[in-house]
DNA sequence: ACCTGTGATGTGATCGATCAAATTCGCTAC
DNA sequence: GTAGCGAATTTGATCGATCACATCACAGGT
């Protein structure tokens, strides 16, 4: 019941007959120690198991080696799949530098804090970020699902805080900082071309409402690849996030007065209505309207969905998070401050005229 | 550029004009500090902003205030929507209690590390459990998703490691050790009773292959429901948790001696491929054959999939499995140590036959 | 006046790794 | 023989909170 706490840099010291400093030089600066010696400590290390303390060495150096992550509420169905596989890429990616990912949510547990901010309310959801900071618990944060002009990034900028985030501002103005996002208008695009290659010439696009980042990013991808294409852009609806909307919105476009063959959707949630609409009308998706989503998220590739979807490179975006804002931990010279990633169009039935031959440019 | 290192009890102290032992008496024993003092460095405290340092508090207490949380490698498309809601629910129940969650993965990120363990190589899934035991990062473990005899919670047990897990040991031994399970047995009885209520009098299972405990659990569910309801326990298929093996399960199910009127599937992933098999023979979800999944997947609830399923209480095993953690921590008494949860169906179109009366007992 | 007890506050040491500077050691050169 | 130089190794101090005592002030009792 007893602590036993483990071996420390003096206690392999005094196993090894050398001073705890000869430890440390054997661990940081190997060539620092004579051979013989360096061999004496490491056997010592081994024996005895020892791994350095983690919150000594955080106390020391003032750097706690973890990366804050917010648990965002859980919203519809639509995000979690994203977050997920992000914070496995974002964990993984952190360890192979030495970091780990500490989880937080925005809801603050201890009650008796809320009061000690002082009379300029900040946004509420900021709490969580300085508690963390003021308490040196965190070197830096991991945002994701950044809004446009997030209030998080310019807050963070202002006190030099180390941040990287999944998704760009869409700020106006300057940059405040680092982000890594995929290119939705590309996703689109290909998702446009895919569907031209499949004989579609009269394309619509199922949107979000005006005003999301995210969403005119793809919208004009939609354009622009029906200009590139020749073809006149097809009717457009927008909606909310959910799969009913999805249903009315591709009803609106059905009935409309230039009918589309296709239907980009800025989602795979939207996409599902769509696909329920079309099923309810006895049209066949693929055969008779093409559809595509965005996400693919998990549901895309179920049967009785087979819905084609642009596929984003979650992993890859984790990853490269992570690399930016250890970089600026380690005062690396910061190669690029922005990366933008291609995603990719997983085809599959809801998408595919089985009669016509795919054409490659 | 420079280091501003906020405030610390002795700057606190120096404005204050105490020492600064009297500012942690304010904090942490404010009775012995007379009221004008403990008012004057309240005020410093406020004025700036001082916050303790969580890494020098860890340091002396020799306790990280942090759960460590493995995040498995995603499989299929099955755990993920149990991952993320209960990695929220846990970090949201650490945070009550002035803990935090810190993420790591079995893959160990620097190489050089794995050439420090000694000949018996332990598996490998237990490194990052013993390397951040080793570095006093954690003060304790969350598990999930634990199978029969999971060696992790032996591991632990072994080493007298505070842990709790999501999932009973499903051991015939006695329990290494506290966890928080949901009782899928009777949630699988209450998908029985409700199809004998929507007038169903033949219910199939589609099942796990045998040796998984949940899968075992679920099955003896369907068993005594069955039994209980004066049925004989109708036809019994098993496969891996794909929706391709569902779709073929149930068209063996449905082509067998005595073809069941309603299916009872052990997860939404078989129940999905076996309202796809229903779909392809023309037949109607609810109408002429009920279905029934398990864990309440976001695409259950899906227009086009309309899918009932038994819902797991997420939040509430990742609060409890917190508490059994933290009470271990803080020496708390342990109230209980195994904790069964109850879940609840939700009723969709999949299950609900329109000419039937619903029949209450 | 003296001792004692209690409440309020201050000082020293500690957790373990790290940084800076001091010391010792091994060896060559005069 | 020893001054000198570089390599090898050690000692001291530090990060900030916490714990264990020490000290101080002031009351009441004899």
């Amino acid at each position: 019941m007893s602590e036993p706490s483990g071996p420390t840099m003096a206690s392999i010291g005094r196993v090894a007959g050398v001073s705890r400093q000869t430890v440390w030089n054997v661990l940081h600066a190997p060539d620092k120690v004579r051979p013989e010696t360096r061999a004496r400590v490491e056997r010592a290390i081994r024996d005895e198991r020892y791994r350095p303390n983690r919150v000594a060495r955080s106390l020391r150096t003032r750097s706690a080696r973890l990366l804050g992550y917010c648990m965002e509420p859980r919203g519809g169905p639509d995000l979690n799949p994203v977050q997920d596989r992000f914070l496995h890429a974002v964990t993984e990616a952190a360890e192979a530098r030495g970091y780990h990912v500490l989880l937080f949510t925005t809801q603050r547990g201890d009650p008796g804090r809320r009061a000690s901010s002082r009379g300029g309310r900040e946004d509420d959801r900021l709490d969580g970020y300085a508690e963390l900071l003021a308490e040196a618990a965190v070197d830096g944060f991991v945002l994701s699902d950044t809004t446009v002009d997030d209030p998080r990034q310019a807050w963070l900028h202002e006190r030099g805080v180390p941040y990287a985030a999944f998704g760009r501002s869409w700020s106006d103005g300057e940059d405040p900082g680092p982000w890594v996002d995929i290119d939705g208008a590309a996703g689109v695009e290909s998702a446009v071309t895919h569907l031209y290659e499949q004989g579609h010439r009269r394309i619509g696009f199922v949107g979000w409402p005006t005003g999301s980042g995210v969403g005119e990013d793809r919208v004009s991808g939609w354009r622009r690849g029906c200009e590139r294409l020749g073809l006149a852009p097809g009717p457009l609806a927008r909606g909310d996030n959910t799969s009913d909307t999805g249903q009315a919105l591709a009803a609106e476009l059905l009935d409309g007065p230039d009918a589309p063959t296709a239907l980009v959707c800025v989602s795979d949630v939207l996409a599902l209505g769509c696909l329920a609409e079309l099923r309810r009308r006895g049209l066949r998706p693929g055969a008779d309207i093409g559809v595509t989503g965005f996400d693919d998220a998990p549901f895309a590739a179920l049967p009785g969905v087979e819905l084609s979807s642009v596929e984003q490179p979650i992993e890859r975006v984790g990853a490269d998070v992570v690399r930016l804002l250890i970089d600026q931990l380690t005062g690396e010279p910061p190669a690029e401050s922005h990366i933008v990633l291609a995603p990719s169009l997983r085809v599959r039935a809801s998408s595919i005229h089985p009669t016509t031959d795919p054409v490659t440019p």
